[in-house]
DNA sequence: ACAACTTAGTGTCAAAAAAACACTTTTTGC
DNA sequence: GCAAAAAGTGTTTTTTTGACACTAAGTTGT
């Protein structure tokens, strides 16, 4: 079976920067190619647009069917189309973010990809076709996102503790931040819910679990209140 | 002559929101579309991209073949693909938003559009496909946008009043600003250059003439000045 | 049991930024 | 020359940010 347009159109795919923090290391999921071009090298998990489907709902299918991951918080970055970013043909990408926790979501490889594996943001091989550059796209996204949306928790397990926040913040943004500051900021701001658990199994005084309060946050979201840290 | 693929593939096309300061007033070019689909409906300026074509390249093309506009700030907004967004079948539209100032740059219409003209952005006609969910992205992302990088300038002629500057934020995020603090901020800034002159024909004191100072302004960015309004 | 270690948790002060607020000056048109 | 219209200009208060260091709690090893 084949398709026949009048005119020549460039084929379209979607692609998915998936960050994960694995054990306070800010990590990027990548699958390693099965097949031709670039058969062999590592690149983001993603794959062609069916006609019919949504964009969204590309990203979400191709992400499952590669790495295993689904229900997770997921955005459109950008769309990039430099005519030869793909050797083949002109192909357009649409280009999405997504944030995992790994407790509750452990990625496998799947069709297409001989391997799925994490790799730390600063210890990255070299990518295929123009990924990494969609990948600094999303860095930098992510960077600007965090600072005004609350988005970072999706990292987090569900109970977490402020000094695993902040650490996490600081590996974002790649700069220390000061303890008591950040803790006066994240209370202030009222999002947080105290759990009456605490850390188990630390060979020290454990730390307080908290969780996100998403009511909380709605109910802020619509006052317009602005969350910075 | 025709095109022939193994698998089905959507449309591609880019569609821009064009805004403009008239008058005080901010407003979007809408082409009145020549075609069916909606033929004879508002709709935003774009078509096609045609393989090969950089998408960037494409906005622009097609909106100096609509509009006549060229040379203008043009960004990438975000790609919409639901499916059933074009009756005729599932196209995928990589949407851009563009500044331009209407001193400069006067619009004319052209090729598939009947005609094209400004609508002030709360009076606007019933738009063609989903162009009224894009229209409504794009004024989020200006709004956004607008608080921290000194892209308002692209709406305004090359020199302007502290007053039009101000009008100009206060139609932009919608709720008004005070003068002494707006003007305080600005020039704390140290992104604008005092000129010589002053308005001309104006029924009342003539108001100083400045002009937007992109050296000054990028040197800032270097040094990772934030800028906020 | 206690000493040593490791991280949790906590408050104050100074500086900077934001927000509230009103009158005088300049020019034009009548 | 006076009424109208917008230009231009500082001060004070409040809020936010940033710098900074010690005690408390629990674990491990002896």
């Amino acid at each position: 079976m084949s398709f026949t347009y009048e005119y020549a159109r460039p084929a379209l795919t979607t692609d998915c920067v998936v960050f994960g923090l694995d054990d306070d290391d800010l990590k990027v999921l990548l699958i390693q190619r099965g097949i031709e071009p670039f058969k062999g090298k590592w690149a983001l998990p993603g794959g062609f647009i069916q006609v019919g489907e949504d964009i969204d709902t590309c990203a979400r299918r191709e992400l499952q069917e590669e790495t295993g991951l689904k229900n997770i918080f997921l955005e459109q970055l950008a769309t990039f189309g430099t005519p030869k970013r793909d050797p083949r043909e002109h192909v357009v990408t649409v280009a999405y973010y997504a944030l995992v926790n790994l407790i509750d979501h452990t990625p496998s490889a799947a069709t297409d990809a001989d391997n799925a594996a994490w790799f730390a943001l600063d210890d990255l091989p070299k990518l295929a076709f123009d990924h990494a550059k969609i990948l600094k796209t999303a860095k930098e996204r992510l960077q600007g996102k965090v600072r005004y949306q609350p988005i970072g928790f999706e990292l987090l397990p569900e109970k977490f503790t402020l000094t695993q926040l902040q650490k996490l913040y600081e590996r974002i943004l790649e700069h220390p931040l000061d303890k008591r500051n950040f803790r006066k900021k994240v209370t202030k701001l009222d999002i947080l819910e105290e759990t009456d658990e605490v850390e188990q199994d630390v060979a020290r005084r454990a730390a307080r679990l908290y969780r996100f309060d998403r009511s909380k946050y709605n109910t802020l979201l619509q006052k317009g209140i602005n969350f910075e840290l």
